[in-house]
DNA sequence: AATGAATGAGAGTTCATTCAT
DNA sequence: GATGAATGAACTCTCATTCAT
C-alpha cells in the first residue's frame, strides 16, 4: 500500500513523521548517554548503575549492553561527550575578535554561564579522574590543546612576554585549576552565594590574569 | 594474674613494656588510620574495603567497628587527619619571618615537596570531594583559613593593594585550584618529566604571583 | 525483473549460476550447522551461543529462528549430523571382505583416523550427554545397531561363542566405553604421545578384541 | 556462670552437646559440599546455581563465599570429594586375598553396587570433563594409578602376560571406558533393566577379563 | 575488646528469544 | 526469508554490616 503513495512528496529530507530503524537506533544512544549525563551529574559515577540509567532512559537493562560493552565503555564516552558540548558553547558564546585578557575573561564567564545552567558537568568532570581516567586525560588534554593555542598568538601579538614554554604550559593547568576551584565553590556550593560569589570570582580572575600574566 | 605486677611499673611515662588498655586501643586506631591511609592513597576509597584495612591492620573485620560506626566515619576522618600531618610539615619547612611572595613560593615548594614523598595523599585529597564530601569541606576550609590569615597580613602590609575581601576569597581557592591542578600533573603524572616540571611550575607560580597578585 | 529470464535456464541439474529459493534456503541451513559443528567443536556447547553461530555462518541472530525453533533444537541434530559423516567414513575406510578380529580392527584404526583429523567431533560426541540426551542418545542407539549386525554375523559364523544375546548388548557399549576413553587420553591429550600411544592402544585393542571376544 | 561447672566431666572428647565455633564452621562446608552433591548429581554441573546450593544448605548465598572463592572452586573441589568416597567403599567391600580376574569381578560388582545406590555420582563424574577438566583428571588419575598397582601384581604373580607397560595403560584406560559406558546404560539408564542389566553386564565383564586379560 | 561466620541487598553482565520492520 | 534492536530473567560475585561467641 505504501508503495502507491508518492514517495517524494511523502518523505522529504529530515521527516519526523516515522523515524526509521536507523533513527531510532541512534535516539536510544543519545537517550543513553542523555540519561547517564543526568544520573551521573546528579548522583556521580558510583551511585550511576545500569539499572539506574536504563530505567531513566525507559529501556530494558540487556538494551544497554546492545550500545555499550560495559558500564566502563559508557564513562569513557560520556566526559569528552559533554566535555564537547561544553567547548561548543564556550566557542559561540564569546566575540572572536577579542584578544588578550578581554578574551580570557569572556571564556571564564561563558565557563561560569555554562556551569550555572549545567551543574551536572562539574561532578561528570571532577569525578572523571578517579572513575574514567582515560576520558579524564582526553578531556584536558583537549582543553590545554585550545588554552595553548590561544596563548600562542597572545604571545606572537607581544600581549605576553616574559614566561617560557614550559612556564606557559604550567600556567596552562594553573587556570584550568583555578577555574574547577572556583566553580568548585561557586557553582557547586549553591544557593545565594552564586550570583555575588560569580562576579567577585570573575573580576578577581581578571585582575589575576591582566596583571600577573600579561604585561601592559 | 595482672594483680600480681608491681602497680608502680605499670605507667611509667614512656613505658615499652606493657602496653596499657588505653595504649593499646589508641595504638589500634592509630594502625586503622594508617592502614586507610595507605590503602585509600594506593588503590582509591572505591577499593577500601573493611576487609582490606582490617587485614592490613591486623585485625578481624568485627574489630574495626569498635573503633568506627561505619566505613563512611572512617573516611570522614581520614582526610582531616593526614591533611593536618601535610599542613604541619609546610609549617615546618618554612622561614617564619618570610613574607609575600618570598612566603607564598616557599609554602608551594614546600606542598610539592611534600606531594613527592606523599604520592598518596594527592589522591586521599581528591578523591575526597567525592566519597568524603564533608571531610574534604573541612580540609579546603582549614587550607583557606590558613591561606587568608596570611593574605590578611600581606593587606596589612601593603604588599597586596587592590582587592576587595571577596576578591580576595576568590583567589584563594583560585590558588588552591592551580595547586591541584600542577600537583595532578607534574607530581602525579609521574616519571621524569616530575623534577624539570617542578622547577618549571614553580618558577611560573612565582611570576604569576609576584607579578599578578602583589603589587611591586 | 526475476520473471524476465529465461525459464529453462533457469534450474539447470547443478546449477551455479542463480541459486534457486530453495537452495539458497538448503544452502543456509548447511552453513549453520556448519558453523555450530565448528563453535561447539572448539569450544564446546555452553558457549556456542547463537549470537556467535549466527555471526559465523554470516546472517543475522533472527535468522537463525527461522530454521530452527530454539537453541536445543539445533543441538539435537548436530550429533546425528556429524556422527553419520562420521560413519561413512569408517564405512567407507574398511575392507568388506574383512571379518572377525581383523575386521574390528580396521574399525577402530579408522575411528582414530576420524578424530585424529576432526577433533572437535569428540567433544561434540561427549558433551552431548550433558547437553543434548536425546541426540547422545540417538547416536549411541546408531553405533550399538551398527556393532550388532556386525557381532551377530560373527556369531552366525562361529567367531564368537560362549556370549548369550544380553551379553553381547553389555560386551557392545564395553566397547564403544573402551574407545572413548581412549580416545579422551590419546586423541583427546594432544602432544607428541598421540601418534605413539594410538598405536600401542590399537595394539591392546587388539589382543583384547582377539584373546578374549573372539575364540580362536 | 559456666565457669563454675565441672568442665572435665561437660566436655568430653567428642562432646555433641555444643558445638563450637570451628565444629560448626566444618559442619556448614561439609554440607555446602553435601548439597551440591545431591544438586549436581541429579540436575548437573549447569543447573547448580549458588542459589540453589545455598538454599539446599540452608544458609545465604554470600555464605557460599566464605567457604568456595568461585563457583568453579567447588566444582574443582566436588569430584575428588565423593571419588574418594566411592573408592573408599570399593576398598571396603572387597576380600582382600582375592587375586587375578575374581579380583576385578569383585571390583565391578562394588562399583555397580556403588552406583547403584549413589546414582548422582555418574553425573557428577561425568560432566565433570566438561564443568571441571581439573577435578576430572585428578579424579582419573587417582583411578588409573590404582588399577595400574594391581595389574603390576598380577604381572608379577605371571596372571597378566603378553602386554606391554604402555598397552597395560591402555588397557587400564579401556576398562574405565568400559565400566563408564555400562554404567550410563545399566545404571543411568534406570527401570527394570537395571538389575537383569547389572548381572549381564558383570558376566560379560568377567569373560572378557578373564578370557582376554589373564591368561589361563 | 576481639573475633570472623553469616547476612542479603545489589551490582554488572549474558543471552535465548521475540517481533516490528 | 532476513534483520537486529529490545527484552528480562537469571546468573555469579561483592561487601558493609551484624552478632553470637
Amino acid at each position: 500500500m505504501r508503495c502507491s503513495l508518492p514517495v517524494v512528496a511523502r518523505r522529504p529530507k529530515k521527516s519526523t513523521q516515522r523515524p526509521t530503524r536507523v533513527e531510532k537506533t541512534q535516539d536510544t544512544y543519545d537517550r543513553l548517554l542523555a540519561a547517564a549525563e543526568s544520573v551521573v551529574g546528579q548522583e556521580g559515577y558510583a551511585a550511576a548503575s545500569i539499572s539506574k540509567i536504563a530505567a531513566k532512559t525507559g529501556v530494558a537493562q540487556g538494551t544497554f549492553y546492545n550500545y555499550f560493552e560495559t558500564r566502563q565503555d559508557l564513562f569513557d564516552v560520556l566526559l569528552p561527550h559533554v566535555g564537547q558540548k561544553m567547548l561548543d558553547y564556550i566557542s559561540s558564546a564569546i566575540d572572536h575578535h577579542s584578544a588578550g585578557s578581554a578574551r580570557e575573561e569572556a571564556r571564564f564567564q561563558a565557563f561560569c554561564d555554562y556551569l550555572s545552567d549545567n551543574s551536572g558537568f562539574y561532578r561528570i568532570l571532577y569525578e572523571a579522574e578517579v572513575h574514567a581516567p582515560e576520558a579524564h586525560k582526553i578531556h584536558i588534554d583537549r582543553l590545554v590543546a585550545g588554552f595553548r593555542r590561544s596563548l600562542d598568538r597572545s604571545v606572537e601579538r607581544g600581549e605576553i612576554k616574559g614566561y617560557s614554554k614550559e612556564e606557559l604550559e604550567a600556567v596552562i593547568y594553573m587556570f584550568l585549576g583555578a577555574r574547577a576551584y572556583v566553580a568548585m565553590r561557586y557553582i557547586r556550593g549553591g544557593g545565594s552565594k552564586r550570583k555575588a560569589g560569580r562576579d567577585q570570582a570573575i573580576s578577581a580572575y581578571v585582575k589575576l590574569v591582566s596583571g600577573g600574566l600579561f604585561s601592559s
